[in-house]
DNA sequence: CCTCACGCTCTCCTTTCGGTAACTATGGAA
DNA sequence: TTCCATAGTTACCGAAAGGAGAGCGTGAGG
């Protein structure tokens, strides 16, 4: 790997020390976590059990929208690992299994509501930021 | 394609209505930023130039840890176009661009912030949660 | 002359994402 | 008997993510 954090000649010439206020090591991990937690799919899922309660897969797959049912499978089972919601199978026939948020995962719901709320605060400047540097690309290039 | 939300069988037999507030066109649209924007870089870059302020591409990759070149120089181009940041080349040898959150950068990076202090605060759960998970899956194999 | 620095870009490669379709089990309905 | 419903699993496929490593341009330092 030619990762730019490997190379210590870049480390020791840094001119001013790095503001160093938590472990390493825990940062390594936190960064992990939100890797594995910021993803698209988590958090529509979050929000509709967060809005929605108890709900059965397919409801769940219904208020998302557009999810497969592979990604579905996927997605809860990554966040019932993570202790993120639980997972209810009752044997019936047809299967019925449904899926709650456990308390890690609203708390982490009610952490990504800021971010809810940026976005519909914010789309709006996202899409004229996009189209500005659109119009500065051709402008640029023409 | 086969997707659960375009089958109406399934919608006409909701038994409770669904709770609209919002403008379905918007929240898709809200979905779709924050699709964009909860991409494990953007967040890493993100929080690297709160705390970091007007920093070099080096200085980013050396401060995110562990991402290449490639994916750095994405991100960032996608972050300009977004409107999150700005880019300032130096016409200089050797290069010299720098990078700084703009107004629109700044407030999601406060936005994002509940969310790192919940993953500071709960990843040794999240970890414990995927032991567990882990070990219930080995007793149930075994 | 050679080398290094910086901020890329490019190619090559593997892994993951994500969709489609077919299949599973099974009790009840037609 | 055949079909249906649910919650998947599996196989197959293309697209995209993402890493490795090389190269580029050019002025300063050796």
């Amino acid at each position: 790997m030619k990762r730019f954090a490997e190379d210590p000649s870049i480390e020791a010439k840094r001119r001013h020390p790095p503001p160093q206020t938590v472990d390493p090591a825990i940062e390594a991990l936190v960064n992990d976590v939100i890797g594995q937690v910021a993803d698209k799919w988590t958090m529509l899922v979050l929000e509709t059990l967060e809005e929605g309660g108890v709900l059965r897969f397919t409801e769940i797959a219904r208020a998302v929208g557009g999810i497969s049912q592979k990604m579905l499978t996927k997605t809860v089972r990554q966040m019932e690992r993570d202790g993120l919601l639980t997972r209810t199978v009752h044997p019936v026939v047809p299967p019925h299994v449904d899926y709650a948020l456990t308390e890690l995962g609203r708390s982490l719901g009610a952490a990504f509501c800021g971010v809810w709320i940026w976005a519909e605060a914010h789309y709006a400047e996202v899409e004229s930021a996009r189209r500005a540097f659109r119009e500065r690309e051709a402008a640029g290039a023409g």
